[in-house]
DNA sequence: ATTAATGTTCAGAA
DNA sequence: TTTCTGAACATTAA
C-alpha cells in the first residue's frame, strides 16, 4: 500500500544515509520466495551500478529513484508490501534485493540498503535517461499529485466520465494517490466517490485540489499511514501514524468524526473497498 | 481446511 | 477509444 506520502517518507528517511555513497555491490537477495522482477538481468545491473555513486534520492509518483553518477537510475516501485530499509527487516526471508555500500567515514560501518518485499509484487529497473522518459514519462504517468495545480485538476478532470474515485486512482490522470488516500480526500473535499468526473462543477474541483494537497501532506508529516497489517514502515523499521488520523478508511459503520450524523459506508468500486460519509458526501451536492 | 480479502499495475478483453 | 476484468503474489481472518 505504499503511496504517495509512505514513498516520500521512505526517500526522506534514506536521503541523508545514501546519497553521496559509493554502491560496493548491488544484487539480488537470495529469497526464500521466488526472486524479485528485475530488468535488466542482475549481471548487467552488476556491471553497471556496482561503484557508483548514488548522486540523488528521490520520488516520482509512487516510485522510489536512486539516481548514480553515470546517470542511469534504479527505479523501485513498492507496489503492495514493498520497503526500502537500511536496517531491521522484519525477517530475511523477503529480502530481494541488496546494496551494499561503501563505508563513509572511518568511524561509520559498512551499510546496506534493502529493498524487502513480502507479497513479492514489487519491481526494481535500472534506466538510462532514454529509458526512463519512455517507461516513466508524460504518456505514462500524470503529474504528481502534490504538483497539480488548480487549472491542471480542471483541465484533466474533465477527460473521463468514471466516477472520480476510480479517476483519483489512475495513474496518468494524476500521480501518486492510492486506494486509502482517494477516500481520505473526496470525504475532506466533501464528493461522493461515485461521483461523475466530468460532472465535477468548480468549486468541487477548489475543494478536491485543497483537499488532496492538505491530506497528503498532514499524511506526509505523520510519516505514512501502517495498516493493521503492519506492511508499511519507513526506511529504519519504524510505524508511521497517520492511521490514527483517517476519518473513513476502514471505519466502515462507525459515525462520521466530521459531521457526527453520517455513519461510515464501505462499497467497492473497480474492485477496490471504497469508504465514505453518505451525509457529508451527497451525490447531488 | 477452504475461501475471501487485501491493493498496485498491466495485459488483454469487452 | 475508453473502460473493465483478471492475474501476479503472501498472508491473515473468517
Amino acid at each position: 500500500m505504499p503511496e504517495l506520502p509512505e514513498v516520500e517518507t521512505m526517500v526522506r528517511g534514506l536521503r541523508p544515509h545514501v546519497e553521496g555513497r559509493r554502491i560496493v555491490k548491488a544484487s539480488r537477495c537470495r529469497c526464500s520466495y521466488r526472486p524479485i522482477d528485475i530488468s535488466p538481468g542482475v549481471r548487467a545491473i552488476g556491471r553497471r551500478a556496482n561503484g557508483q555513486l548514488i548522486t540523488r534520492v528521490r520520488r516520482l509518483a509512487k516510485r522510489v529513484i536512486l539516481e548514480l553518477e553515470s546517470d542511469d537510475a534504479f527505479v523501485i516501485e513498492p507496489r503492495m508490501t514493498g520497503l526500502m530499509l537500511l536496517s531491521d527487516p522484519p525477517d530475511r526471508g523477503h529480502l530481494r534485493f541488496e546494496w551494499r555500500l561503501e563505508k563513509g567515514t572511518t568511524k561509520e560501518t559498512p551499510l546496506s540498503l534493502w529493498f524487502w518485499d513480502r507479497r513479492g509484487l514489487g519491481t526494481l529497473r535500472l534506466y538510462s535517461p532514454e529509458e526512463m522518459l519512455i517507461a516513466l514519462g508524460p504518456a505514462r504517468l500524470g503529474p504528481d499529485a502534490l504538483a497539480m495545480t488548480l487549472d491542471d485538476w480542471r483541465e484533466r478532470l474533465p477527460r473521463t466520465q468514471r466516477a472520480i474515485k476510480v479517476a483519483l486512482l489512475d495513474q496518468k490522470l494524476v500521480a501518486g494517490i492510492g486506494n486509502l488516500y482517494a477516500s481520505e480526500i473526496l470525504h475532506l473535499a466533501r464528493i461522493h466517490p461515485e461521483h461523475p468526473s466530468h460532472h465535477l462543477k468548480a468549486s468541487q474541483l477548489r475543494r478536491l485540489h485543497n483537499a488532496t494537497l492538505t491530506v497528503l501532506e498532514t499524511a506526509i508529516c505523520y510519516e505514512g499511514s501502517t495498516l493493521a497489517d503492519g506492511t508499511y514502515r519507513n526506511a529504519l523499521n519504524q510505524n508511521g501514524s497517520y492511521q490514527n488520523e483517517h476519518r473513513v478508511y476502514a471505519h466502515a459503520d462507525e459515525p462520521c468524526p466530521t459531521c457526527g450524523k453520517g455513519t461510515i459506508q464501505r462499497t467497492v468500486l473497480a474492485q477496490r473497498s471504497t469508504f465514505f460519509c453518505p451525509k457529508c458526501q451527497r451525490r447531488d451536492a
